[in-house]
DNA sequence: CGTCTGACGCACG
DNA sequence: GCGTGCGCCAGAC
């Protein structure tokens, strides 16, 4: 059914944002994985533009908890200032250096053990 | 309707 | 171990 479909489509947005948004405080988590977790695993691009969107939302999203798989801060252009991003995870109580996570892999907190 | 683009990820050399 | 190229899906033009 088309409206299905439609909605499946919508529902690509608000799986992003629901997850971007379960991010605990302090962890940080990568586009692929949340992907996966939506069912795409190969929409990785797709999670970035989705958070590219999350500017014009009103929701507060926690976009700066997302990196790409290596923990690196690619993102951080996207935001109003190069430097917020780094600024609102240090806030946090994670460290970055050179626009990469420190101990990414010991941050890194899995969608996929929120049963979307 | 063809083509380009993108806050990625992976295979390959 | 690093650079390059390509596939991925959805939207803009």
């Amino acid at each position: 059914m088309k409206n299905l479909q439609k909605l499946h489509k919508e529902n690509f947005f608000e799986r992003v944002y629901t997850i971007t948004k379960k991010i605990p405080h302090g962890k940080v988590t990568t586009y692929g994985a949340i992907a996966k977790s939506i069912g795409s695993a190969n929409a990785s691009r797709m999670v970035g533009w989705a958070l590219n969107n999350t500017s014009f939302n009103e929701t507060y999203i926690p976009a700066h908890r997302v990196v790409n798989r290596i923990g690196m801060l690619t993102g951080k252009h996207h935001f109003r200032h190069e430097t917020l991003m780094q600024e609102l995870l240090e806030s946090e109580g994670v460290k970055v250096t050179n626009d990469k996570i420190v101990d990414f892999k010991n941050l890194f907190w899995d969608p996929s053990k929120e049963l979307i």
